[in-house]
DNA sequence: CCGCTGCCGATTGTTGACAGTTGGCAGCGC
DNA sequence: GCGCTGCCAACTGTCAACAATCGGCAGCGG
């Protein structure tokens, strides 16, 4: 009873109904155990998690307020369904979000955060000649997730942290995109290096790079059926599209 | 019943309580009638608006989700109040969110919107003079989103939006930390003749520098009153005060 | 005088039932 | 056969009551 816990602080089961359903159902859609499109039917998920449908109306309130799910007033909530012009946005704000946190962590960087960086470095090139696409994508969400967690920005971390729930689902099929995992490993290496001399900006400009790649893929439009195509509720022009 | 109808459609009061609660509370908090750190009790709230305490609980949840009030598990709910690290974390975000958006915006921008901007200039300089802090915000805050919206990037001016709600109250504040309301208005005078000039480069520049003067002000820390100092949960250390 | 224990009021978390709306389908009229 | 009207089932939106938890305070013991 006396010695150190092994977390600061465990509530025992403190946490609220609502807070284990929200993270519960996190964690489905991030593991894309619950596909885009799934129609989350209050009566059925209540009873399925045995719970009543309170809590899970506020869990589906909250993770419709984070993007995740897509509510219609009386008809029900989906798991969100990103079009092709919503998964482009989501990469630029992305790409400005990350280059943001670059630039703050690369002077922060520990030896011990620059050793996993190192790691998961080459865990991804394993990963990318074993062709285990689920691996490399977990251990590329965590290589980027290390540095905008050490840039000490925290609204910066929990906005990214939003936006990559967003594009999750979405993003393991961005390998394809973009051409091949070894690819990719490759940049994260050259990235990488230019972090470990210290030279922010290249480090950040590399990652503009690497990040713009699957956009300009999916701007020359390769992949049809990823998306839904109904961006018709908005005529606005497209000349994004033309754009090279 | 066959006459255009002035609004594409009139859902005549279909609204959910839930999204009404959440959008009158949204509106209270902007506007400051509800002042950070306003302990929001569910049964008072409820009784105040005439409605039971379900809707307005899952209005909570969503505000809470998006940063506007903060969630204490059994504790209640309260107004967010930023503590200045997060306000500087927040000022950084915004810096990259608008700069990303004023460069897709410059090329985009028509006859009308640029006129739009001339007359925010004009009358922001005009209530600069006059002392009129609050009507100087408000249009501050449409000259900032209009480009934003321009930007043609839906995401991202759903994070911007999601962003400066969580700033507000505050931001009022950061006009005495610039040193004058003139001096900004100077400011978005030089930003509107980048854009005029199409230099979108230039513009985003000009605006980086813009947003910077508030935090400059920030960290050499004239403004002590306004947060709470309760950064203590986090030892991280701090050698972004020290940096120039 | 100080600290601890046990109760108590107030507030939140959760539940089940009720009411209103939506979309679809059967049945009727043309 | 085709279109419209009116029901119907299923679902969500809302409510009021129940249960659990938290903070504070009185009272006791040291």
């Amino acid at each position: 009873m006396s010695s150190a816990h092994p977390a600061p602080d465990a509530p025992l089961e403190n946490r609220t109904l609502r807070e284990q359903v929200i993270d519960h159902l996190r964690e489905e859609i991030l593991s894309s155990r619950l596909e885009p499109g799934t129609e989350l039917s209050e009566v059925a998920l209540a009873r399925s998690l045995g719970i009543s449908r309170g809590p899970l109306r506020e869990a589906l309130g909250q993770l419709s307020a984070e993007g995740l799910v897509t509510t219609v007033p009386r008809r029900g909530a989906v798991v969100t369904r990103l079009t092709r012009r919503e998964f482009l946005d989501a990469y630029q704000v992305r790409e400005a979000l990350e280059s943001l946190a670059l630039r703050l962590a690369v002077p922060r960087l520990d030896g011990a955060q620059k050793g996993r960086l190192h790691e998961l470095c080459e865990a991804m090139e394993h990963e990318a000649r074993a062709g285990n696409a689920a691996r490399f994508f977990e251990l590329n969400r965590e290589f980027h997730s290390l540095f905008v967690g050490a840039s000490g920005n925290r609204k910066l971390e929990a906005f990214h942290a939003q936006l990559i729930a967003q594009m999750t689902g979405l993003l393991s099929k961005s390998a394809q995109l973009r051409g091949g995992l070894e690819e990719s490993a490759a940049e994260h290496r050259k990235i990488l290096a230019a972090i470990d001399s210290g030279d922010a900006e290249l480090a950040a400009r590399l990652l503009e790079e690497h990040i713009e790649v699957p956009q300009r893929v999916l701007l020359h439009s390769a992949a049809q059926g990823l998306f839904e195509e109904d961006d018709t509720d908005q005529p606005q022009e497209e000349e994004w599209q033309a754009d090279g």
